[in-house]
RNA sequence: GUGGGCGUAGCUCAGUUGGUUAGAGCGCCAGGUUGUGGUCCUGGAGGUCGCGGGUUCGAUCCCCGUCGCUCACCCCA
């Protein structure tokens, strides 16, 4: 009747984690989770999806982010979402929404989505954990955070990650800034690179973004966002390169950073991992958004952020060749049953209510097959339930690691079981 | 959106200068004298050779298209 179904694919650019890798990952967001605890965080989700004003207003109108990766769509009532792009503003929209007090602090894993050509570390749906502050402009408060992911990257063994950092300035120094470098453009512009010698002009901050080797000999000799700013952004600036210098922790001015989102004033950072030999080198990155608030209806309120890409990090860790677990996670049990008795199911629970980790073969395979399958699960003990065991309500208790069984293998009564195992696995 | 490379078993890949039943290793399953795993031995299952069309007596191989993967540009995590 029908055609036989091709198989579904997960879409373009998305990945489905499973295997090894779901490991890393679970590992890696218990480290980030546990230190965000350690710095006075609390987690904090919001929806996938918000109103497209969320983000037009955050990320800004004439971001790519906004005007060509956006996932947008309309519902059933014709309502205009989009999934969103990246955490810091839907955290934002959440504050403003709930007024929470002050200074509020949060942490978040996030998918993000961007309609994009997938390429090494670059995806349609990839994962962001970052934190927020909001409701402080305290310099200390920038130092936290980027203190936070720095030693995130350290403390998953990443070695070779680079700390850039620079001051953006707030609205007024930065368009008096702005002034001045569309005139410096303006009069170098046939040395530009073919794209911004048309557009330079639109956005002139985005033409120090520019790697192309025109442009980035241009801008390095042109006039610097951070020598423009004003006395009490300098003044931020340095409080906040001072703090990061008083924690040993280095950073490298980068005078040309400036960074994709629109909302981001005085202080932006991002950290770059050497070893990755791709293009998107870039692991995580956030800034100073003290006009956000403001743009999605709330009181002005100060906040400060960053995101680290998941996926980027794990590609990282493989460059620099890291191969630590993150996590140990191991079975300690795998229960090996030849007679298919209720009995066996009663132990297997009591196992685990007693927190031992345990597992079971299923569909009476033979008592080899079984083994094979205890064996690969990496099990510490194995216990045997055979006709014998079940008649004299006993297991018998093996230990995998060991060679020779005769030597090692023990019978214990059925309701000695838990204790034994606890025991055994003291040691 | 643009360009390059690639698409053969679950995985990593051979292979056919176009010619009968398409291979290996790993993995999986079953055995190795009837209760025991990690080594070893034997056997087995598993493939529309991405999909569609064209050329040809004949295509997995050549050509075109398409989809997918991948890398790069742009931009970003």
């Amino acid at each position: 009747m029908s055609e036989p179904a091709a198989p579904f694919k997960a879409p373009i650019g998305t990945h489905d984690v499973l295997g090894p890798a779901s490991a890393s990952w679970e590992g890696l967001v218990t480290v980030f989770a546990q230190s965000a605890y350690r710095y006075g965080f609390s987690l904090v989700m919001t929806p996938i999806f918000e109103d497209v004003g969320v983000f037009l207003r955050g990320i800004g109108e004439e971001s790519d982010v906004f005007k060509k990766e956006m996932y947008v769509f309309e519902d059933r009532s014709e309502r205009r979402y989009a999934l969103r792009p990246e955490g810091t503003a839907s955290i934002v929209r959440a504050f403003v929404q709930h007024r929470p007090t002050t200074p509020w602090k949060a942490w978040y894993l996030t998918p993000a989505f961007r309609y994009e050509r997938p390429q090494k570390g670059r995806y349609r749906q990839h994962y962001q954990l970052g934190v927020e502050v909001l409701g402080t402009d305290d310099p200390a408060v920038d130092v936290e955070v980027i203190a936070l992911a720095h030693g995130f990257y350290r403390s998953i063994g990443l070695r070779q990650v680079r700390l850039l950092i620079n001051s953006m300035g707030h609205d007024v120094c930065r368009a008096t800034y702005v002034k001045v470098l569309r005139k410096y453009l303006k009069a170098n512009q046939d040395h530009l690179c073919d794209e911004h010698r048309e557009i330079w002009r639109e956005n002139p901050l985005r033409v120090l973004d520019c790697k192309r080797a025109p442009c980035v000999k241009v801008t390095s000799e042109g006039p610097m966002l951070i020598d423009h700013i004003c006395d009490d952004c300098r003044a931020h600036f340095d409080r906040v390169v001072a703090g990061l210098e008083a924690l040993g922790i280095e950073s490298a001015l980068s005078p040309r950073l400036v960074r994709g989102f629109d909302y981001y004033n005085r202080t932006t950072f991002e950290f770059i991992a050497d070893a990755f030999d791709s293009a998107q080198n870039s692991i995580g990155g956030g800034g100073r958004y003290d006009k956000l608030a403001e743009e999605l209806g709330g009181k002005p309120t100060s906040g400060v952020g960053f995101g680290i890409g998941v996926e980027r990090v794990l590609l990282a860790r493989a460059a620099e060749g890291i191969d630590t677990e993150l996590l140990k996670r191991s079975l300690d049990v795998f229960v090996v049953d030849t007679t298919g008795d209720a009995t066996v199911s009663v132990l297997v629970e009591r196992l685990r209510e007693a927190g031992i980790a345990t597992d079971r073969a299923y569909d009476q395979r033979s008592l080899k097959a079984q083994m094979k399958v205890a064996d690969k699960s990496g099990a510490r003990w194995a216990v045997l339930v055979g006709p014998e065991e079940l008649a004299a309500v006993e297991v018998t208790i093996r230990d995998l690691r060991s060679q020779d069984f005769e030597q090692t293998q023990l019978r214990v009564a059925q309701s000695e079981l838990v204790s034994t195992v606890a025991n055994l696995l003291t040691k």
